[in-house]
DNA sequence: GTGAAAGCGCTAACAG
DNA sequence: CTGTTAGCGCTTTCAC
């Protein structure tokens, strides 16, 4: 049998269409007794109601989309989990959408799904500011890992965890630093150096920065060659990914870490805790960011054009086995 | 503005909504000339179809929800990524569910999102098969990880790799294996128990199985010890959490991998080719385990309650550091 | 407190 | 080849 619609419902309990639909999303405006036999006769029947029929009244879809730049980086699987967690807190459905490092699918995905989803959360988006902006326009977004004048966003505190990370090198006796770029159009890439770059003339260190790289193991070796060729003897990779690439070319060249060269990355995946020595990595709480970022979507007027909340949560650097002294 | 309709595309081209909507649908029906000016008007209107509106009226969504057991273990990541890339190339849109180990909870949402999905793939399902077959009545299914007599399924052949496994590890002298078990109901972790135990029989080895645990790192200690207190020579895991974790433990408790100990996981993920020692583990393309997952979902028509095709894919066993010589 | 009726945006007959 | 006309399942005025 066809799925059971309210007016199966109504005709079963003896009351109007308007009634049923008044019983499930306006509780207070129907007599308790009416009430009753409504939802009696939606249980035996078996009715749901139908979410798309729903949202083309009311506009509301109960579903947010999280578009992720590239879903193959567990980075995101923290967020990914913190976002889910959050919305289905508030009854609503999480959209995943994988975007592949491309700025042209991010853009057509968005608009494809704009009709049909409450609100974007767009995590380390590659679009350019101006399309975020237009995107606003369309619907609620808030930005993780990315933050743009004007726009709702959750990110980390690189400035602080970039000083947190150069005072560390810098402890051990770390001079010289190089930085592993991540991709190109990429803001926490720019973020990072920016950060990296004060934070080590402030402590009277130098820094550069060799790269773009693409922030996988498999770009690790060249990673590393590059970062060899420039001599320094600490090494920060754009992200855990890479870093751990770079450990395992390090390695393999036969050098030793860190006793030759120091490497840190960033984000604190899995996997820095498990590969050999330990990856020390500025790390946070993803999960929170996921979290905090749906909040800020279901609460907040994030379609409003201006003042819009941009949240910043704290990192932490965790310490293991890849960074020593000089 | 609000978003355009097809009232004002057609108003704008001088043509019926009709005509609108089949310059889109049905391309073949209308004149090039007339089509030519629909979608100019469209354009210029910045027009968008919306989508709940078509699957209000067509049924048909385009949208497959995938519902997973427990989004955190890093094992899904290729399979959503899999599913992902072949949903989108059909112009399909990937709902992602967590289900969070709990029966109950995947249930609910499967109820929920039955309406507004044009199936289900139901990875690692831990509901009963009655239920499993309550929700191939309403909607296509597609089962990841699991088989149900009478429900389409992908899977990897465990038979043929539990053999591989203990063929590798009685070619090095073991002749005791435990097993350490992962969760209750899970469909998995009885198969991978069955097809060891028939594996090891065959070979003239003693298996056994101690647990069940939940398979996640940190389970690893406890059942590490269990493992030891078994005196077994070689322990295998129901997936790499756990033997990483196993690992870990072995490692603390002073015991040398695979000196002491051989250590074989399920799943290769990424964590175990960067642990130390690897981990040697029954790995298998689970990419294309998603893709296969919706193409089938896609094209064969599941709805149907009898003989539906369930495909099974090869495994490898990839030998890795935690074994060796008994 | 409850019913009748008008749509939300779109598609699918059915005519022409 | 194109226009007219019903709805899809639900919510929401507006009466009663």
């Amino acid at each position: 049998m066809a799925r059971p619609t309210i007016y199966d419902v109504a005709s079963a309990a003896g009351v109007a269409t308007s009634t049923v639909s008044r019983a499930f999303t306006n509780p207070g405006r129907v007599s308790a007794a009416t009430r009753e036999r409504v939802l009696a006769s939606a249980a035996e029947l078996g009715y749901r109601p139908n979410p798309h029929a729903r949202a083309l009244l009311s506009g509301r879809h109960h579903t947010v989309a999280m578009v992720v730049s590239d879903i193959t980086n567990p980075h995101y699987f923290e967020l990914i989990r913190g976002a889910e967690m959050r919305a289905r807190m508030s009854e609503y459905t999480l959209l995943l959408v994988n975007a592949e490092e491309s700025p042209r699918m991010e853009w057509e995905q968005i608009q494809r799904l704009a009709p049909a989803v409450d609100g974007f959360l767009l995590a380390a988006s590659r679009l350019p500011d101006e399309n975020l902006r237009q995107i606003a326009d369309q619907r609620p977004v808030v930005l993780m890992s990315r933050e743009v004048p004007g726009l709702a966003s959750v990110v980390l505190d690189h400035v602080e965890g970039c000083r947190q990370i150069v005072a560390h090198l810098t402890s051990l006796g770390h001079r010289e630093l190089v930085y592993l770029a991540g991709p190109r159009n990429s803001w926490m890439a720019a973020t990072r150096w920016a950060a990296l770059k004060e934070a080590a003339e402030q402590a009277g260190t130098t820094a550069r920065r060799i790269g773009p790289f693409t922030p996988k193991v498999s770009q690790g070796g060249a990673a590393a060659d590059g970062a060899l060729n420039d001599g320094a003897s600490a090494i920060v990779a754009h992200n855990d990914l890479l870093a751990i690439g770079v450990i395992q070319r390090l390695t393999q060249r036969g050098l030793r870490v860190p006793a030759d060269v120091s490497v840190v990355g960033f984000d604190n995946i899995f996997a820095a805790d498990v590969c050999t020595p330990g990856l020390t990595t500025l790390g946070g709480a993803h999960a929170d960011l996921g979290r905090v970022a749906v909040e800020l979507l279901l609460t907040a007027d994030t379609r409003a054009n201006d003042d819009q909340p941009s949240v910043v949560l704290p990192t932490e650097l965790v310490l293991r086995g890849s960074t020593g002294a000089a």
